[in-house]
DNA sequence: ATGTGAGATCTGGTATATCAGATTTCAGAA
DNA sequence: TTCTGAAATCTGATATACCAGATCTCACAT
């Protein structure tokens, strides 16, 4: 018999093992809706939360209720009094500091993509700006929605950087329905095709520091649009 | 009666409530517990973590290594596989990934600094700088290490940045007895008092490009010298 | 020898009970 | 009326029990 032969897998092309991670769990459901209700301004900073009362809405035990907290409070949207209870911890500043991180992250991690991007993946990048460029021409919302996630994704998978990709995704605090409503804007569309076409050219040229600079520009600027359509505020940054 | 005057407090001058949040819990002693031993490099990535295992080590029940848990997945330092468990990931490169983003947060904050410092606040910068450079001619490494914390939280605070201060306390790991380490060898305390005056004159003059660079380039300077004494390795970024 | 699958076992997820700190209530004293 | 403090109550922190998915074992068939 040879040694370390025996754990390998055959299986017919195009079969994928499920991923586990499908499976979701009530501490889950439990932690994104309260994400979501606080995000969606569904509580006032300094509102207390009742552990066995929230249970209760759950329907279920305080067990996931206090995992979905822990994870709440470490994301920093809730603070917890020692044997004193959790309380909410989210408004339009909060919302904008948020945005500045995720500006300050995805600008490094764009940086490191354009030092590190490879050969068919460059490619891949413009690919996307390109169907980016026709969704916005064809005034497609959810088509650009979800090449907008996946641009991202590819410059973060380019920067072969799994903890800042981590990070930069619990920056993220507006939805679907949100974003839709901002694809709707044409100029809003043109300034973002702008934008992404500049970051992609950057990255692909090797060009770090403009790269950086652009995706810092596109993160902020965006994000003021999201504030001023979720809070309808504006701020000096 | 007047009403909205019932809930004041008087108390002589000088006594201050006691902070409530001075208490631990046995949740937090296992979480900063683990999270030592993680950042020690006491773990390997991708060991599997068994909580009853664990729950019987700390001699308490799994509810608060749970939790504990959570606080660590959502720091991003585990990972939580659905029903099947939780492994540990992190590494040099994760070491190296968490000193980016503290760079990328640090230097956002001190351009937010640089911007909103007021008053009184700007002075104080230049006193803490000016007492650095004192226990630097002295070799003092504890009062360094004192006034570290002190210049960078007094940072954090003029940035009037609470998520972002947040956030970046997050990305710290490593801890006392290794700055000290750091902080015995003169060149490192003669170069980060070098960097340290230039930030705070950049901040002082309000110059956020500056001071945004400055702070970019000490926390990932610095964050190399750390890297070579946990881990003896060297990256390019 | 190899592959299969039913049952045993391990382990994380959830529910419930208990403990203890924090807050509130309210009777009684000043 | 105002203050004090003990008791009742609320609520988070912890312990324990139980359930179910995942993994392992091993007899058995091929």
């Amino acid at each position: 018999m040879i040694e370390g032969m025996g754990q390998e897998e055959r299986r017919p092309e195009g079969f994928e093992k499920i991923d586990p991670s499908f499976q979701t769990t009530v501490r889950d459901h439990v932690h994104r809706t309260i994400r979501n209700a606080i995000i969606g301004g569904r509580f006032a900073t300094g509102d207390k939360i009742n552990e066995r009362g929230l249970a209760e809405q759950f329907g279920v035990s305080t067990t996931p209720v206090k995992e979905a907290l822990r994870q709440l409070e470490t994301e920093g949207l809730v603070e917890a009094l020692p044997r004193r209870g959790v309380v909410i911890r989210f408004s339009s500043s909060w919302a904008e500091e948020m945005i500045l991180a995720r500006a300050a992250l995805e600008s490094m991690i764009a940086h490191l993509a354009a030092k590190r991007i490879e050969k068919p993946a460059d490619e891949e990048l413009t690919a996307i700006a390109e169907m980016m460029a026709k969704a916005t021409g064809s005034a497609d919302a959810d088509s650009l929605i979800t090449l907008n996630e996946k641009f991202h994704e590819h410059i973060h998978r380019s920067s072969r950087c799994g903890y800042l990709a981590k990070l930069i995704e619990r920056q993220q605090f507006y939805d679907a329905s949100i974003r839709r409503v901002i694809h709707m804007d044409p100029t809003e569309r043109e300034k973002a095709l702008e934008e992404h076409t500049a970051i992609a050219e950057a990255i692909v040229s090797g060009d770090a520091d403009l790269a950086e600079r652009q995706m810092r520009n596109h993160v902020v600027r965006s994000g003021e649009t999201y504030l001023n359509i979720v809070f309808g505020n504006k701020k000096d940054i």
